[in-house]
DNA sequence: CATGAATGAGAGTTCATTCAT
DNA sequence: GATGAATGAACTCTCATTCAT
């Protein structure tokens, strides 16, 4: 079937990410992406077969783009408690974003999924715990933390702001919510200078 | 709308119940309604209107029926850190159902709903939260918990729940894990005899 | 049209008779031979304007080889007898063909050609009706063969083998119905000797 | 799921029936039933799931009714000569009738289905073999016809009606090309008196 | 000549919703 | 109050055919 061209390929995602960002998942129909592409209906299906196979490109594209973003910031030389305070910070913004988010989307689409082979959101969240007891562990070994529990408390972590983001996208969260948390969390962990 | 027969119109909610537990909240139809209650597809009209009526109708039931139990465990006079286990305990139960859970109809449906006036989960996880503080507020008055900050240490475990119930429905979860994270909470509570 | 390539034309033609042998007539489409022949859309439409045009170019081929064949075997200095049961020899092979058959192809083009100017499959039934005739004759003339009316005799040889092709294809037969039949067929010929 | 209304239903048969005399089978879809039923898309659905569905009903009202039909000439007391010439005058009446028929609908039908369990088409041409098989056995008995191979005699009657009736859908035939050929099988059962 | 991306018409199918009975 | 037939809008998906390269 040939390659197609790639570049509409890319176009045809950034528009499909719009409408998911804009109807979650279970709503969009092939329909709403061949409008939001201004291409023909059969065009559409050049490309993807469905709406699953879009929104699933739609998310590979975000977890490889993330990757790179995570690996900068890593790269740092800042103490474990900075990294950490600024991976809170992003996950922060990333949560009280209004719109621009596949959130939704990606629930809808993981509940159909969850069993799938290689979940990738429990990938990422394995990731998060991991990255975030190692992180801890670093703070332990510079005193900047006390922790008798890394893995707990990483974990820990992980589920707040699993829960945090859920709430956000059914119940609505404010920036104080989310900052009385994290700091409740950044508050068990760092050692008090007295 | 005239009088109706309650008690047809519960018959519905029962079934419709049974509907979204199988199939969450989007993908319902009325059509799946009218047959799993084999009454007519103008009979559901006479008592719905839609699909998000129903479930929204489920729901109120439901919380009803919580509070009831809720208030009856209440009532026990056991100590703070016996009634949060027992409490947690019941969490992880419903967090480990297989099949008969509402969780994604309602996540779906608040997706919709967030912005709702009177947002029934917000209320549900307020309420939450205050009663897990003032539990451990008796708690500390009791000698049995130490805690700096029980706002917080209130609102980390219903964030915790959450993030907990939204794994469960989209990456899936093992009983370990929610142990896991439930004894690190308690561990944190709990006074350390020396 | 310009020149193009006689042996891709040739080559598109094998692959759709494979085509039209699977799939008879109406419900194969371009995209189905353009497959065939991975070849490209337009490729196609540079040799042919439609699946009709390029069947009857098959059928024509075909034609052309029978024909050949035909007169291969005639040449042969059989007796008439001799002949005619090799020919029904020949037909009967042909009916029992399991895939490799244009039958369904033919019928359901002629089913929307029958009014043709120059309908191939009456040239080719009456070309048959006249050939048996002649061998009837011959098998008369020389003792093998009683007969009264042997235009009828040979009509009703060609009308017996479109039944058992037609039915082959629409309610199956077995070698033995076949058998039968045109034993049947060669008994009312042959003369008894007594 | 209820009744429907049976009226409505034979009312769509004898719309789709019409269409099928039309355009035969493969061509016809729901939307041309539609169309000649002058109901909504929706409606045809609620009686009827596809195209292959009405034809079989289409059919098995057909088979109904000429069984009926067969049945009623059949009690005359006439000779088996003249019973035989009924039959086949009837049949000549179907092959010779231009528009009104579903053969090519039944052909296009069977190509597909031909290995069904009960095969309609089969049915009918071995009950076809054998009713003439026991009019030439009765005719023999009462001296009009002689045959030494009833069953040959009859099989070969029913595949010549077939070669008929296929030709006459794929290269036409003639009153005249009918005559003769029902004239030389009559011929060859009955008796010379000379 | 050849390619294959693109278009748009059209068929299939499902449901929310209405309404005569 | 109930029923369930009927409607029509909305979606999915597939192809014939064209056309810029």
């Amino acid at each position: 079937m040939g390659e197609k061209s790639v570049q509409k390929k890319q176009y045809i995602l950034e528009k499909a990410r719009d409408v998911f960002m804009e109807k979650g998942f279970k709503s969009v129909t092939m329909k709403d992406i061949v409008e939001a592409c201004e291409i023909s209906r059969g065009g559409l299906y050049l490309y993807f077969g469905s709406t699953e196979e879009i929104l699933l490109e739609v998310l590979k594209a975000d977890a490889d783009e993330d990757d790179d973003v995570f690996t900068n910031r890593i790269t740092e030389d800042d103490t474990a408690a900075d990294i950490l305070t600024l991976f809170l910070k992003e996950q922060k913004k990333e949560l009280l974003r209004k719109k621009n988010s596949l959130t939704v989307a990606i629930y809808e689409y993981f509940f159909i999924h969850k069993a799938d082979k290689n979940n990738m959101l429990r990938k990422q969240f394995d990731s998060g715990v991991k990255v975030i007891e190692k992180l801890i562990g670093a703070g332990i070994a510079s005193g900047e933390f006390y922790c008798e529990n890394p893995k707990g408390a990483a974990s820990n972590i992980m589920y707040v702001l699993e829960g945090l983001k859920i709430n956000s996208q059914t119940m609505g969260i404010t920036e104080e919510m989310v900052d009385e948390q994290l700091l409740y969390i950044m508050e068990g962990l760092i050692i008090d200078i007295e």
